[in-house]
DNA sequence: GGTGAAACTTCTAATAA
DNA sequence: TTATTAGAAGTTTCACC
């Protein structure tokens, strides 16, 4: 694939278009004083070289019902076990992302759960596939997320 | 604000745009041969409701040049100066989520830089704040993300 | 609650520059 | 690469169930 380089107006649309998938290419093209078309192109071109892989939309999962967010740190007992335990890792719903890391833990995942209670069930499942001889919990009291925005903007302008 | 409950037409539609937030509302409608008027209407109301917070596209990042994923725990002098360090950490645009934990760390964080340089400048910054005595990173060599439908799954047929 | 249709807005692809 | 254009498609409102 050859390097696809993203010019300013490419960084303006993405910009618009991060906060709110739906700002129409018309306003877009008005904003940056050009044609809706050629909004329509550049983005068919991101999305045609894989640096917008899509859209998702955010939900309170608070007002789900899922107030609960921990992290788990899990030990194996073999490194070589690592790829089986991440697929049965996967196949849990409350997970909602896991890494193979270095350092203290071999993987290290995070779940969303209903309450403290729901949220043991889940650590009780992990504890409980082969391979896993531990696991460490901690649990977040506060979250704070960062708008994709400014790290959009360290990437574009090289600050950070 | 009253208590605000989702029927099966609104997973449905919930669904549909969690994978792609412009789906058009007309598609949504005859999949689920109701109007295009109703899709509309209840999006609408689940946006009025807080549910839906907003929307987002998904990007690449290892094509943006930010390949290095890492998770940083933070040692804090006195827990009184967690609200100052969480502020201060948030200001670093590579900081993607911060969370106040309970458990070995204090406040614990996950970072995307360009690679291990850039992410050593960023831990070194994060070592600077006043009142952090200490830092442990966990870097990620693979991240596997969960389907954000899965979750859904689960909870709107309380699976898990 | 929902519908269907009208009015309006936006998308998209083709053409031309 | 970009702009223009025009027909197709989508959104949104509203009178009426």
């Amino acid at each position: 694939m050859a390097k696809f380089k993203l010019d300013d107006t490419d960084h303006s649309i993405l910009d618009m278009l991060i906060d709110n998938t739906r700002t129409p290419f018309t306003d877009i093209a008005k904003k940056l004083d050009i044609s809706a078309g050629t909004v329509h192109v550049r983005v068919k071109k991101m999305e045609e070289a894989g640096i917008i892989t899509g859209s998702s939309l955010k939900l309170d999962y608070k007002k789900l019902g899922y107030s609960f967010i921990a992290y788990v740190g899990i030990f194996l007992n073999k490194t070589s076990q690592t790829q089986f335990v991440l697929e049965r890792i996967n196949e849990i719903p409350s997970v909602t992302v896991a890494h193979v890391t270095t350092g203290k833990f071999n993987i290290f995942c995070k779940i969303r759960a209903k309450n403290t209670s729901h949220a043991k069930d889940i650590i009780y499942k992990i504890d409980d596939i082969d391979g896993v001889t531990r696991t460490e919990t901690m649990i977040s009291l506060e979250e704070s997320i960062n708008d994709k925005k400014r790290l959009m903007h360290s990437i574009f302008n090289a600050l950070d």
